[in-house]
DNA sequence: CCAATGTCTGAAAGCGCTTACATCAATTCT
DNA sequence: AGAATTGATGTAAGCGCTTTCAGACATTGG
């Protein structure tokens, strides 16, 4: 609770030039010559000064701060994410604030609003946006206001607009891919499991239809189930619900080890008698036996690549980049395939 | 992209007041009429005003902004720390500032003092504060001088000091109870696995040796192993170990499953052979099968607590609130034990 | 040797807000 | 009724920094 804050006065008289010139110094501009530069870094140095942001900011209208917002970080994909993200911004020299919106558009406007208002140098939002094939519909004009004011990076999601930028999935290939060996390796009753209408659960489920349709296997819509995102309910479900099936391709890993506990509670073989694909490569995939075959969605590279897109933008002013890249995913082969 | 900011002067103009009536009107102080609150309130929602936070700041030095430093936010016991934390700060209007500081020291420092800079409002730290027993004594003095600027919030961490305020666990009594059960049901050679020298971990320890020592079983230090946090190097060094036990009491349900997965490989059988006691009752835990029985450290609870202490200190600015609050743990019975 | 050019540096004007202090009108008290 | 109090509003001084502009000085060319 000290207060003899220093400021930049304190470091100007005792270097013996003017605000300006630490002002200069402090920004690395280079119109000071080396001997005051000296001059002056050492009296910083030696008092251990900050500038205060919230000075800084009035003038720059800018703090060297990322907006990170979130449904919810309370799930593997998303915490995950947040931690490449974090880690990488912080290489750069820039903090991150975090906003846990939940999946309501209500909430997502809130905390992009309440985030803008931090003068935030960009926003960055993760996953969750619906997609728009006449299903459920998601208004995303709110971001491209947002990206007004500042330039907005979405990691999983499909929106489009000036100075919004998007790094994805190639979901759509990697399902395809897997029901594909799914087929040929004699699965016929293929079960496609998801737990929402996001953009990334809807360029799956294509994936999965257009393999059964470039592979003449008729397509039940009684295969296509839309399950809650916990082990336990998608366990039940499945106990309930009287559908024969010979394979799974789940949206996540929770999902997938749900069809697992089923599979295993009524005494089916897995992978003999049923195959089980999962998404995310995630760490529950390790803790159920047999280990869960799961795609691996790359996330830490789509972070990479998102954070490098955003340092491109806000630092070096790059014009003209790509608006959207498509990262691809990888089929991480373990216990419950046979393939 | 946008310039046409509006300012406090142009509503004041817009209201025919002066800046310091808009002001106060913002923050709600009490010195206005009744009536020109409603006038000046009507002019800044129609044009939707939103102060600039940088000018506030700079005079009040502050931006409604708490400040999170976690080691990491990639496991689940602290990613579910930062979304509880997160979701219980915004109901206040409080945003965070994320950081992961990694397990060094150095680290921690230096992401204390990126997110001091920025002027936050309290930090909460989480977790990862190492135990000071004889052991790995962390050096924890960074976190009192933060304290000196703004109040510190320690997650189920060893620090004491003036205007730090901590939440525990009762991990002593947590592992003391289990273990006494285990005992009582004839359990005799039991493990103890830890990944850290974390606080939390030597309290653990403690409450194991104690339980022994109390039912006169003899301490044999083969049982007390120090393991990597992952479920298969756990499995993996069990296997090359060759020690016998017929229970475990893990740090953490990556390392319980683990040990589950050793079991599981070398056909003995779960709970009748071996019991197993994870601890942070997490998601992966239903993933295993049998189902894993945990301690539960109630972290939405510790997180509760830690907020509306916070709250308390910087908005109430109550004075001689206990510096140390301790929570109870519950032990989650499921399927690894017989008891 | 003086003008022209270039290099550094400093003075001062904001940036948008909070708040102590001053002001003025409306009450209340004696 | 006049003085004293209270309440509502305005004035203006910062908060600590960036940046434009101009001035001081050194360098160069004719």
């Amino acid at each position: 609770m000290k207060k003899e804050v220093i400021n930049i006065y304190d470091i100007a008289e005792m270097a013996k030039v003017s605000i300006a010139t630490v002002s200069r110094v402090v920004n690395g501009s280079d119109k000071v010559s080396e001997k005051t530069r000296k001059k002056v870094m050492a009296v910083i140095e030696e008092v251990g000064y900050t500038p205060n942001v919230f000075a800084q900011g009035l003038g720059l209208n800018t703090m060297h701060t990322i907006g990170l917002l979130v449904p919810t970080i309370s799930d593997l994909y998303m915490s995950s994410a947040v931690y490449y993200l974090e880690e990488k911004l912080a290489k750069y020299g820039y903090d991150c604030i975090l906003g846990c919106s939940g999946f309501e558009l209500e909430g997502k406007q809130r905390q992009t609003d309440m985030i803008l208002s931090k003068h935030v140098d960009a926003l960055i939002l993760v996953g969750s946006t619906y997609a728009g094939n006449g299903e459920r519909v998601e208004d995303t004009d709110y971001i491209r206001e947002a990206a007004e004011q500042v330039p907005v990076f979405v990691v999983n999601g499909n929106v489009q607009g000036e100075n919004v930028f998007v790094t994805v999935n190639d979901d759509v290939k990697a399902v395809y891919d897997v029901t594909v060996q799914m087929i040929e390796h004699g699965h016929e009753r293929i079960l496609f499991l998801t737990d929402s209408q996001s953009y990334s659960a809807i360029k799956k489920r294509m994936g999965y239809e257009k393999a059964l349709e470039d592979h003449r296997i008729p397509f039940r819509p009684e295969l296509e189930m839309h399950v809650e995102n916990t082990v336990h309910a998608v366990r039940d479900l499945l106990q309930n619900c009287n559908v024969a099936f010979d394979a799974v391709i789940a949206s996540n890993d929770e999902i997938a080890v749900g069809a697992l506990k089923y599979a295993s509670k009524k005494g089916i073989l897995v992978p003999d008698e049923i195959a089980i694909v999962g998404y995310n490569n995630s760490s529950i995939g390790i803790a159920c036996e047999p280990e869960l075959t799961s795609i691996d969605n790359h996330i830490e590279q789509i972070c990479h690549e998102t954070v490098e897109r955003l340092i491109a933008v806000i630092e070096r002013k790059e014009k003209n980049l790509e608006h959207k890249i498509v990262i691809p995913c990888e089929l991480v082969k373990r216990g419950t395939t046979d393939f």
